[in-house]
RNA sequence: GGAGGGAUGCCCGAGUGGUUAAAGGGGACGGGCUGUAAACCCGUUGGCUAUGCCUACGUUGGUUCGAAUCCAACUCCCUCCA
């Protein structure tokens, strides 16, 4: 399988990050004779990222520890534009104030995983709202603009799949490849970069971004693309009860990050742990061969394993411990979820219905009334079927909460205080 | 600028005057089976102080006992022509 000479690749492969590559053999030689320099963009239209954009975070990662320096390009001007690949739609446009926090917010991640240090390997930031911001339209389409015709950017596919489902591509969003392409050639400039990575998605506009680099400068620059992470019944990945799968903790919790990775199917658990830990390979293929029981504990070291990459080792093992407490000793874990109630509305008597409600279980009492005709709603772990009972300072455990659930895997814990 | 087509619930999509909170599908959620998996089966899928009330079929008005359905104006989108 690897007969790649270079660290690098030899990883890449055996893990199975790489798609598709510009030129293998090129790039094998540049990685396996000096540091190279590598980046990848990651737009910011969130606050967080999310998983969809871990596996590019571990490909910078995976760079960086087979001695190369990686380049974390934020696409701050981007965003601007909006990237039309593999969308159907354009997307609401975000303000300049908006862009600014979302940056700021998502910053915060990449210390997880990689060292900006000052060695040659460190990883830097960079924003290309830096160039981007400044460039003046006449100028930058007598340089740059006449390199691209529009009988090639039609046929790239996220042009093409526009057109052919008579979507509206606006001109806007037509420009993006283009910048993503200046993008490319300023990084090689200001840092050296001759390696841009991504979602197969990406190709298009990275093939761009090479092309432009030969012409212009007479480069000689490299893709590498990985496969649309999917899940082996094809669904997108990226749900967790509770919605997205962000990667900062303050959008969602290190115990649903856990989960999110606990609940992998089955035949993913080998890939995952190829991709997203740092096992030691035969350790991976050892887990990964193991049936039913075995099959089932593996999901759980994944789990632990790619929480700590985000969250931090001791974080994960509380997950892990909160985890084994709800669902093998089905207690009323305290690493659970907790929502502060007032003590004395309690004692007035609080519905049920408006319980599950406050503890975000459910949006609207109609929803909860549903559930408990389902047989869906649990208050102390005992089934509910009637939407008229009233919790009351009775239904709080020793441990001083009332814990609430929605099916097997959502559990809040009420927690009244004094007021 | 001209001609035609379109806008329906989370998404796709039926409905062309009353029995429509709106068929069907997807998704999502709950139950069952299991292993907190997949597949499969069943159910649910606007809100509320709830045998009733309110809000909803692009927007605003109108016709009518009654409108998602008819009329007018407006907004946005698509296709073709100039």
């Amino acid at each position: 399988m690897s007969n790649s000479k270079s660290r690098f690749l030899r990883d890449m492969e055996a893990r199975g990050f790489i798609h598709q590559c510009s030129d293998m053999e090129a790039l094998d030689e540049a990685a396996s004779s000096g540091i190279i320099t590598a980046y990848i963009g990651f737009d910011c239209t969130a606050p967080s990222l999310h998983v969809g954009n871990l596996l590019g975070i571990m490909m910078l990662r995976r760079l960086q520890l087979a001695g190369h320096r990686p380049i974390v390009l934020i696409g701050g001007g981007t965003t601007k534009v909006g990237d039309p690949s593999g969308k159907d739609e354009t997307r609401k446009l975000l303000d300049d104030a908006q862009i600014g926090k979302n940056i700021e917010s998502i910053k915060k991640v990449f210390s997880h995983f990689l060292d900006f240090d000052d060695s040659p390997t460190g990883a830097i930031m960079v924003n290309n709202a830096e160039w981007l911001n400044s460039l003046n339209y006449i100028d930058f389409l007598r340089d740059y603009g006449r390199h691209f015709t529009l009988n090639r950017m039609l046929g790239f596919d996220s042009v093409k799949l526009r057109l052919e489902r008579e979507q509206p591509l606006t001109f806007l969003e037509f420009n993006y490849m283009i910048f993503q392409a200046y993008d490319y050639l300023e990084l090689n400039r200001r840092h050296g970069c001759t390696l841009q990575m991504g979602g197969s998605d990406q190709w298009g506009n990275i093939i761009n971004g090479i092309e432009l680099g030969r012409r212009v400068d007479g480069k000689q620059l490299f893709a590498l693309t990985t496969a649309l992470l999917t899940t082996s019944s094809g669904a997108k990945m990226g749900k967790s009860v509770s919605g997205a799968v962000w990667l900062n903790d303050d959008m969602l919790s290190p115990y649903d990050y856990w989960q999110f990775w606990r609940n992998t199917e089955d035949t993913d658990v080998g890939r995952f742990l190829r991709l997203f830990t740092e096992l030691p390979l035969d350790e991976i293929a050892r887990l990964e061969n193991s049936e039913g029981a075995g099959i089932n504990e593996a999901k759980k070291i994944l789990a632990t394993e790619a929480t700590a990459m985000a969250h931090g080792r001791a974080a994960a093992q509380k997950a892990a411990r909160t985890a084994a407490e709800t669902f093998e000793a089905g207690t009323a874990s305290a690493g659970l979820p907790t929502v502060e109630i007032s003590g004395t509305d309690l004692k007035a008597g609080l519905g049920v219905l408006n319980a599950f409600c406050i503890a975000g279980l459910a949006a609207s009492n109609g929803e909860v009334r549903r559930l408990i005709k389902g047989g869906g709603a649990k208050v102390n772990d005992k089934a509910l079927n009637d939407p008229h009972v009233v919790l009351s300072h009775e239904d709080v455990s020793p441990e001083g909460v009332i814990k609430l659930s929605i099916g097997k895997k959502r559990h809040v814990l009420l927690k009244p205080v004094l007021d």
